[in-house]
DNA sequence: CATGAATGAGTGTTCATTCAT
DNA sequence: AATGAATGAACACTCATTCAT
């Protein structure tokens, strides 16, 4: 970017992204509904006027803080895939513990909640969200487990809910983060690199032959 | 209960839980924020005004829906545990499909993910949830998995976060199925029956020495 | 009416005609877009909520003032030519100045402005206005020219756009009244009663053979 | 204009006409309040900030609306006036059908319905608009009527009431087309010029002795 | 016990106006 | 002169909660 433009065009060009971070963090803490666009807007540093000139509706944030945050590591996982060598275990691995390092331990994974507790109430978001982001990571996991079973490393098994199942713990443990976690009395949340290994050794061990 | 009570005193004792199963019904559907207490009171056939003689809020409305409906479950499952004779991994089967059929299967599985929405916004009831629900949940599967090691029947592992593990892709199910199923152009869900025992499956697979 | 009922319930069934009357006096003198709910309700001493409790949107009420005020009238204009008797002259006359009477001298009479200001924006609105209304309006006119060609004592005009012609300057006087008069330095008003026999003087005379 | 000027300077001495223009159309179109400037600003292919170069307000643009297109039609009235010669009848049709002809026909008509709605909210401009348009038509109106009394050709009438229902039928001609006319599922409209046939018949054997 | 009328604080969205560039 | 990003006050509509009856 050309740092000799005026301030004014820089502000304006940063001004989604600073907006949607901030969304980021105010839905994830509090909810989609919860958050009021006074408060979005405050912790961006402008006026709630502001945020309409840049997106239409409050959905419309919704849906600019998904697209930014999760589509991307969307592609780097179809990246990821199609340059794996080795065992296809390892693949898995991987792929899990980047997730985690991209998604999960991020604020990011705050998303996960969100979209689960409104999907009902914005269908049409629901749908978006499920086109450009479940499906593609189906898509990732299906071929992870198809390449396991064709290589003869994992045993044969349904993989269209297998897919599910291997990914729900790393879900749940995102989903917890950002619910129980550290917001009552709950004194103690797993270690996540250590849950995920847990969940890989049960894993790859129940995938085997 | 007397049948022979008037009708009038039959329907003050069964307002409650009238109450409560509208309010289920509601909260599942729309999730909690964007159910009105109009629509719960109307489902019950009742004014707005009756609900606060019985709840003094939204929330505690909320309470009650959990109380009821939830902590049964729970009783159950510890009754269950201390009758049980045979193998750990036929209790593991079996307590996993009973908690389907009871909760999963019910409208009482919406309760985990109005639970996982609102936590952060009312850390009192995530409190009182956490200590009634999830607390005793684990203190079953913890005994289940003590068993299985102790009988030999079941590896060695780290069974704090592997009860997490284990039960997240059955959370994930009822999640699911009050989030994207049929919301929108979601073509199809997994078959719940299949998919637990795919789950099973690779869990006791997994579990195995 | 039961002047013993509870006062809570006479309230409750003289409440939307005591929010018409607010809605009206307001909507006729700041115009409909101008008009805040809160003043409206302020007006009729309630809070903004209890508008809703009668009626769904700011155009709900602004049909209901229509309703309320506007459609008696012309019932009673077709009362009033079912039971005439005497000559054509004299009826005219005669509506034109019971019209005036009831509507241009009243409030009522602002609904005509507010009407054509509003119509454009509001379509759905407008056709309704002009079902109820004006097309009802046009008969009576219509059978009056009709009755008075007949029997010989008007010309043989094109009664349609002479139904229009005729109500042109009562309708004129009373938009005047909501917006000219007495709104800015403007001196004076016409005295309406002179205003309307110099327009019968003229138009009875122009009618004759 | 010297059309060798560079093009950027006569753009600028067009833009405030420009600018007008657009903003007649809209406030026609939709009302002066249901205006959003930023389209005015837009139809005239200029930025929002442009049109505070040239108008103080969204009012100011208002009355310049109503300068630039109304005010040159009275001063052309009085021309008119000045050169007539031969009967007041025939001046009076010639009058009236002008007025529909400049102002009645076009968009500038639309101004009438503004003005009428908005003079409440604005009377400093309401007093502006009576001032410069509505007592300098009066004036015309009086001379016609005048001349035609003491010729002769009119009865003895009350002038000043006659002035307003003698023009009210055109303005309300105006009027219509801006608010019903083609707006809901009004199907017909009168054709103008045989409306006005029919006004200026009646009026013209009305003001005979 | 039960009602339901009334409340009023709260929120998403719009838009005339300003001003740094 | 011209821009267009930014503002902030305004407003329709909602809904949990209260309380007179």
């Amino acid at each position: 970017m050309n740092s000799n433009a005026p301030i004014r065009r820089r502000r304006k060009e940063a001004r989604p992204a600073e907006l949607i971070a901030a969304a980021l963090d105010l839905f994830v803490e509090k909810g989609f509904a919860a958050t009021r666009l006074d408060d979005v807007a405050m912790a961006a540093g402008v006026s709630k006027g502001t945020l309409y000139l840049y997106f239409d509706s409050k959905v419309a944030l919704l849906k600019a803080v998904v697209e930014e945050g999760i589509v991307p590591v969307l592609d780097q996982g179809e990246d990821m895939l199609s340059r794996h060598q080795g065992s296809t275990a390892d693949l898995l691995r991987h792929m899990i513990l980047t997730w985690w390092a991209l998604v999960g331990a991020s604020n990011l994974s705050g998303i996960c909640k969100l979209v689960i507790a409104e999907a009902h109430n914005f269908p049409e978001f629901a749908g978006y969200y499920h086109d450009r982001v479940i499906a593609r990571g189906h898509d990732l996991m299906r071929r992870v487990l198809e390449a396991g079973i064709a290589s003869g490393e994992f045993r044969k098994i349904d993989i269209e809910p297998a897919i599910d199942v291997i990914f729900a713990p790393v879900l749940m443990l995102a989903i917890w983060r950002h619910s129980f976690a550290g917001c009552c009395g709950v004194e103690h949340d797993h270690d996540p690199q250590h849950y995920l290994t847990v969940h890989l050794d049960l894993l790859l061990n129940g995938l085997k032959k």
